[in-house]
DNA sequence: AGTCACCTGATT
DNA sequence: AATCAGGTGACT
């Protein structure tokens, strides 16, 4: 399900409910989930304190005493609730089939992670690990590392088609289906054209158009995440072309088009991106 | 660079 | 029965 934007809502809620409490038990419901034995990943977080919930790209990064580090990457459709939240989660499913992992914490507070789908992972390793782990993703593109002229460099050496540039996660992290989508009709490129062959002022817009459209996602999603659980981002967010095939563009009027692209759809304005 | 597998469910 | 779903990694 969720994006950068998503994942960093997620991140400020469960800050608040979270940051502090210690890990009395962690409960391995499907062993698949984690990238470990079961029993060794519970017995490497338990009696740890959580100290910060942190994200990079699609990954939440929960800070554990001992410099250790939990990661969580949500993939499709996992949800990490805390609190009550996670009651409430636990309670709506009679029998629990899509919990995964299960964490008492300190105060009577539980911390859970649900996924129908299941291809949802988290992992457990020392911060120095984590690190190494988490170092081909590229920059936070809301964060000053994300530089427009290391941007439009490492575009114009690229022959990718500049969708699938976007959602390579070592170009830029945190970026999915929907907002590359968003971003690149925002700077009026063709979702098929290889990155090399767009011109630099589009690049610079394109770099641009990425920091406006996800921080203004920022901003809905995290009013939105009030209540988890009822949010869609599809119905939220004022999109432009993802998921409109058909559609009038808003700009000209023209049918919005889907098109095959890495194995999955990518919607675009023909007259509009070029 | 492209395809597929990982899972489950909703929709056509 | 087939296709689609906001992601990623492992294959050819």
């Amino acid at each position: 399900m969720p994006e950068l934007p998503e994942v960093e809502a997620i991140r400020r809620r469960l800050a608040r409910q979270i940051t502090g409490r210690r890990i009395r038990a962690a409960h391995v419901l499907r062993a698949g989930t984690v990238e470990a034995r079961p029993v060794g990943f519970a017995r490497l977080v338990t009696g740890r304190t959580i100290e910060e919930v942190e994200r990079r790209g699609k990954n939440l990064l929960i800070g554990l005493s001992g410099n250790y580090t939990l990661r969580v990457h949500l993939r499709m459709t996992g949800e990490l609730l805390a609190g009550e939240d996670a009651r409430e989660a636990f309670e709506a499913e009679e029998p629990v089939k899509s919990v995964r992992v299960w964490f008492e914490l300190g105060g009577g507070c539980e911390l859970v992670f649900k996924d129908f789908r299941g291809l949802g992972r988290i992992s457990a390793a020392t911060c120095s690990e984590m690190e190494q782990a988490l170092a081909p993703l590229g920059p936070e593109p809301l964060g000053r590392r994300f530089r427009e002229d290391d941007f439009v460099a490492q575009a114009r050496r690229s022959r990718q088609p500049a969708k699938l540039f976007l959602m390579d996660q070592t170009h830029v992290a945190g970026l999915g289906n929907i907002y590359v989508a968003e971003a690149l009709f925002h700077a009026g490129i063709d979702p098929r054209r290889p990155m090399q062959t767009v011109s630099a002022p589009r690049l610079r817009s394109l770099h641009s158009a990425i920091r406006t459209v996800l921080r203004k996602a920022v901003r809905s999603a995290t009013l939105l995440y009030k209540r988890p659980g009822t949010y869609r981002q599809s119905d939220v967010f004022g999109r432009r072309v993802y998921g409109r095939e058909g559609e009038p563009c808003r700009v000209c009027g023209r049918e919005v088009r889907r098109i095959p692209q890495g194995g999955r759809s990518t919607y675009f304005c023909p007259h509009c991106q070029r």
